[in-house]
DNA sequence: TAAAAAAACGAACGTTCGGTCTATTTTCTA
DNA sequence: TAGAAAATAGACCGAACGTTCGTTTTTTTA
């Protein structure tokens, strides 16, 4: 049973890669198999379905992300300081995933549209990510780094999630090396933004 | 002749509403055949291509998204009230588009590492859509509507482009009601922080 | 080391895909 | 209105898909 599950996570490693740029509806049993120079039903078995098989693979990549992102950027202070860096490690890793691609990101259109188990596993994955991002944002609130309202940090999260989406897009379609720096720096100005608004509050 | 390019323009609108929901490369000409009550050969004849029928329907949704999104814009004054309303012109579209899907959009993802034609006419359209996005604000720096630094018009198109990526992943896949409400806050934040910036600068 | 269990194989299934070909029907034109 | 041209139908192709199944090989266990 020792060498099952080693193959098992070998077979969602080399699907990972090869969902990272053909999308998790891209990814096909025969692919693997070649990659893996293993026969189309030697892969087949360890999940029993294709579904099981891309859930897996999200599955793999959810831990990946959340080990490269968010555990790393613990150390650093409650508050902007912990924001900033998610932010930027978040941002960083676009950056690289502009040759491979980003499955959260490929997947969230691949399957807006196609009910199932997939897309189950997909939504959630993102609303917990942004749960995430939505407490890290909540501390900077609680310590007096951004204004103390409330339906701000909703917003914060949503505007972080559009420059991701625009550095991956510009990155990956246009060819824009310029679009990580980009998205850095309309990640200030929206800090900045904020900041501001509290310094006006405040001088009321 | 008359008959066929008729037919040929019905095929292109039921192969639009297709490829609205299932993406550029679940469009089969099966489905379209199915749909339209024809044959797969009655269907395909018009276009010698699966691939020629896929541009044509990007051809066919460019034309509908100039006409509802650029042209009736152009009777709005020059600078940021014209630019203003171009961005306010497409979120409102993407909010339609939430239940159906944006090719554009759904497009990058699909053919972001999909060398050929499709992905060619694909990126064009982007790039002469992001010009056009570029001019208006280009204008409105000189209207001096916003500060007059040449970096800032390709920043603010960036962002543009995330709050409305934005908007339609919030919208389809996590189902957020708020989400084009999110976009236009999100612009108006980035107008006024430009604003503000202008302002610091002239009382200098 | 022999028996049991797990893992991998290879062929085949039914289905769907884009695409081809030929025959027939419909439409246009002279 | 007859004949040419265009449009459509329908049968069919090879390839690829996920999946199934019986068999064989490898690994683990007793």
């Amino acid at each position: 049973m020792r060498k099952g599950e080693q193959t098992r996570a070998a077979i969602v490693e080399a699907a990972l890669e090869i969902a990272s740029t053909q999308g998790l509806e891209g990814l096909t049993i025969g692919s693997i198999a070649e990659k893996m120079t293993m026969s189309k039903s030697g892969v087949f078995a360890h999940f029993g379905s294709r579904e099981e098989l891309q859930i897996a693979v999200l599955q793999e990549y959810e831990t990946q992300f959340i080990n490269a992102v968010l555990f790393p950027c613990l150390k650093e202070p409650r508050g902007l300081p912990r924001l900033r860096a998610i932010f930027m490690r978040w941002l960083d890793r676009i950056g690289k995933e502009i040759d491979s691609g980003c499955i959260y990101i490929s997947g969230a259109t691949e399957y807006d549209d196609r009910p199932g188990a997939v897309r189950a596993v997909l939504v959630k994955m993102h609303r917990d990510w942004q749960k995430e991002m939505h407490r890290a944002t909540a501390q900077a609130i609680e310590e007096n780094h951004l204004p103390a309202n409330q339906a701000h940090a909703d917003q914060l999260v949503f505007e972080m999630v559009g420059l991701i989406l625009a550095a991956h897009q510009q990155g990956r379609l246009m060819g824009d090396a310029l679009s990580v720096k980009r998205a850095s720096q309309g990640f200030e100005r929206m800090i900045q933004h904020y900041q501001q608004t509290q310094s006006e509050i405040l001088s009321q």
